[in-house]
DNA sequence: AGGCCCTTAAACAAAG
DNA sequence: GCTTTGTTTAAGGGCC
């Protein structure tokens, strides 16, 4: 077992270099690690991209689902769906992104889901029709114009031959300034002049089909972000199609880019970013290149672009890229997308000064956007680059585009990460949840919310985080603190001691809406840590851990699985926001352990002194009372993975549930009942504690098939002993190995003396 | 009630 | 002399 652990801390040393970022980093990469291996059968495609084609086959399976019960042909009776039979669809859906059928759709939603999907479809559809009709109006309205505008070209040219020039006059009476005008100069300059004005008129219709699609498209998105529409419909070129020209189309991208079209230019954005991403927003979203674009485009249509005075065009620039700037600081500018952006397109030119390769340049040819100008070698494209891409109008409207194309997709991920989580933690899988429950895609946010709360509560109290810290961090962290919670018993002992003492102790509320939403009972030191080290790094809440096993821990970790006093002391206060405080108290406590407890052993060193464990002292440290417990018990508790409970709670659990276990059977695979009803024990909501695991837990909803087979070990308690040995947790391949240590002696002292096997 | 565990506090000493 | 490190004792609370 020596071996097991030490092998498991150097797999997971590297992590623990970085301390809490590596963990969450680690939880994440084990999110990751699916859609990564799934880009890596892919190819070129991202997991984004994958998972936009598994919500898009997933939707349209909804809809044709959502048809064929429309239609009729389906009325599943409520009660059916939310059954077993929606576990296995769940997870296999999960697993594949494969086409999902209506019927596997029609077990996958409840049946309010599905209502409500009808209803949003048919909403959609309405609005659709609405845009629509919407669009047809105004594509006439344009139509009419252009008729008008032949008819006033005809007019003008006719008027050139009557001196009165009536026609022109009745029709743009409002005018007479430029009539005058046109009547006194050549055919060629009045046609100019009436085309600017047509013109102008016309851009002003596209600028509102523009918007208007641009408003389609966005209410598209919002939807498909609720996962109601599809992406492919809402191709931004498809329906800026429908509704202008494609030679206006052309025009106006013409003006932005400069060079290619629109819908190279829009292919190119697609081609880069996988999909047929919503551009929409792209040209008109924000004000500035709104402005810009129609002061180009007036400028451009009108044929003044070559007299366009030098200082505008200038100042143009400099507004574009004053307005570049305000993106990068304020669009992008929030936290999560800052560091996007600083390795996105617009920090190209840091990547220019490292030769070799540069993220514009690959396959010998040209990477910008609708460029694909073929160069040999580095230098030549640096060239390019520098002659084609220069800093002008023209790139800095692609870069803006471009901008907004990361822009969009970073909020479509936020967004899908957000739904991964919340049906991972509907499937019970566990996963980091207050990050991306929190906030999109960086940890700032959670650990300033975090702080912020923490920092509510008055310091220099006695125990303020434990009383304190706990009515929130339940509900708001859920699973973190449910699970960390779920250790209570022995560690938190004392600080319920503190609670048992207000009439309104957060203690004992604590525990029991712990107890409630128990699903990932008894989670051990490291996945505790791995999963919520963001929410310990953060809150001011106590770890439900003992201090030796936390020492243990920290050595554990270590490299070389020692430590000094001091690198104790610093991994506390890293890995815990509660240890930053009242150091003298916890210093004292951890240097009394360190001395009290015969498994933590000093060894001199050249440097002076480091502290190592003893493993066998640390299982020897407090058998009694298990070996005193049943073998049944132990035997339950081993096969249940309840290796990562410490000492005195798997005692507690063992001597508590006794009878409970020997009457309710444990054998019963439902690790989650048995645990459950461990875990409610001594509680006065026992009862309801198991109902709810036996509903959650007995059913295997997250359970993929090859995992089916070891349910009991993995599900709710994947233990780092089971993970080790298995790998076979759901849970284990997201959240594994960056605190790879046994958490406490007991879990393979069980793991030795019981094999699991007398169980199964 | 007693034992065990854990935590906190504190005294003390040695070393840096 | 001060701080850090390490040891030890005592006390209190929870749990069984």
């Amino acid at each position: 077992m020596m071996v097991e652990s030490a092998s498991e801390t150097t797999r997971t040393t590297p992590s623990n270099q970085n301390g809490v970022s590596s963990l969450s980093s680690h939880s994440d990469g084990g999110g990751g690690r699916e859609g990564g291996s799934n880009g890596d059968t892919n190819g070129e495609i991202s997991p984004v991209d994958l998972l936009h084609l598994q919500q898009q086959q997933a939707l349209q399976a909804a809809r044709q689902f959502l048809l064929q019960q429309a239609s009729g042909l389906n009325s599943p009776s409520s009660n059916e769906v939310k059954q077993s039979p929606v576990q296995v669809p769940v997870s296999m859906a999960m697993l594949t992104p494969q086409m999902i059928s209506p019927q596997q759709m029609q077990q996958i939603l409840s049946p309010a889901q599905l209502q409500a999907l009808l209803q949003q479809q048919q909403a959609i559809m309405l609005q659709q029709e609405y845009y629509k009709k919407q669009q047809e109006q105004l594509h006439l309205q344009l139509l009419t114009q252009q008729q008008q505008q032949q008819a006033g070209k005809q007019a003008a040219k006719e008027s050139l031959h009557s001196p009165g020039v009536p026609g022109l006059r009745g029709r743009k009476r409002s005018n007479t300034a430029e009539d005058l005008e046109a009547r006194r100069c050549s055919p060629y300059w009045l046609e100019w002049v009436w085309q600017q004005q047509i013109g102008n008129k016309q851009l002003a219709f596209q600028q509102q089909l523009i918007q208007m699609q641009q408003l389609q498209q966005q209410h598209i998105l919002n939807l498909q972000r609720q996962g109601l529409v599809s992406l492919q419909p809402t191709n931004p070129m498809q329906s800026l199609q429908q509704a202008m020209c494609p030679g206006d189309l052309q025009q106006l991208w013409k003006e932005v880019s400069g060079v290619q079209s629109a819908e190279e230019a829009l292919k190119q954005q697609q081609q880069q970013t996988g999909e047929g991403l919503d551009l929409s927003t792209n040209s008109t979203s924000s004000s500035f290149p709104k402005a810009n674009t129609h002061s180009t485009l007036h400028s451009l249509h009108n044929g003044q672009s070559n007299h366009t005075p030098k200082r505008d065009r200038y100042r143009d620039r400099a507004r574009l890229f004053e307005w570049i700037s305000s993106f990068s600081k304020a669009d992008l500018g929030d936290e999560h997308l800052m560091p996007y952006t600083k390795g996105g397109p617009l920090s190209s030119s840091h990547h220019e000064e490292h030769a070799g390769s540069h993220p514009l340049y690959g396959h010998g040819e040209c990477k910008w956007p609708g460029c694909e100008a073929l160069c040999d070698d580095m230098g030549q494209f640096i060239k390019h680059l520098n002659n084609e891409h220069a800093l002008d109008d023209r790139s800095t409207a692609q870069c803006r585009v471009q901008m907004q194309v990361v822009q969009q997709l970073e909020i479509q991920l936020s967004k899908e990460s957000e739904r991964l989580q919340a049906m991972m933690t509907h499937l019970h899988m566990r996963p980091s949840e207050p990050k991306p429950f929190n906030q999109p895609l960086n940890l700032a946010s959670s650990g300033s919310l975090l702080k912020r709360e923490s920092e509510a509560y008055p310091e220099g109290l006695p125990h303020p985080p434990t009383s304190a810290a706990a009515p929130i961090t339940p509900v708001r962290q859920g699973p973190s603190v449910i699970s960390s919670s779920s250790l209570h018993s022995h560690s938190h002992s004392h600080s319920h001691s503190h609670s048992h003492s207000h009439p309104h102790g957060v203690g004992p509320i604590r525990r029991r809406i712990a107890d409630k939403f128990c699903t990932p009972i008894a989670s051990g030191i490291r996945e505790e840590l791995a999963q919520n080290c963001e929410f310990y790094k953060n809150a001011d809440v106590r770890p439900p851990f003992t201090y030796a096993s936390l020492i243990r821990h920290a050595i554990l970790e270590a490299p070389d699985m020692q430590l000094t006093l001091n690198e104790i002391y610093n991994w506390f206060t890293r890995m815990f926001a509660y240890f930053r405080r009242n150091t003298a108290t916890w210093k004292n406590a951890v240097r009394h352990n360190l001395s009290l407890h015969k498994c933590f052993v000093r060894v001199e060193n050249v440097k002076g002194a480091v502290w190592t464990v003893d493993e066998v002292e640390y299982q020897k440290r407090r058998p009694p009372k298990m070996t005193g417990s049943p073998t049944l018990v132990k035997n339950m508790i081993s096969g249940l993975g309840f290796g990562s409970l410490n000492a005195s709670y798997q005692a507690a659990l063992a001597e508590s549930s006794l009878t409970l276990l020997n009457s309710q059977g444990l054998v019963n695979p439902s690790s989650a009942a048995s645990l459950n009803m461990l875990h409610g024990m001594g509680h006065n909501d026992v009862s309801s504690t198991v109902e709810q695991v036996n509903s959650n837990g007995s059913c295997s909803p997250t359970l993929s098939p090859q995992q089916y087979g070891h349910q009991v070990h993995v599900k709710e308690e994947p233990t780092e002993v089971e993970e080790d040995r298995r790998s076979v947790s759901l849970m284990a391949t997201i959240t594994h190995g960056n605190m790879a240590l046994p958490s406490d002696r007991d879990d393979r002292d069980l793991e030795d003396e019981l094999p699991t096997d007398e169980l199964e």
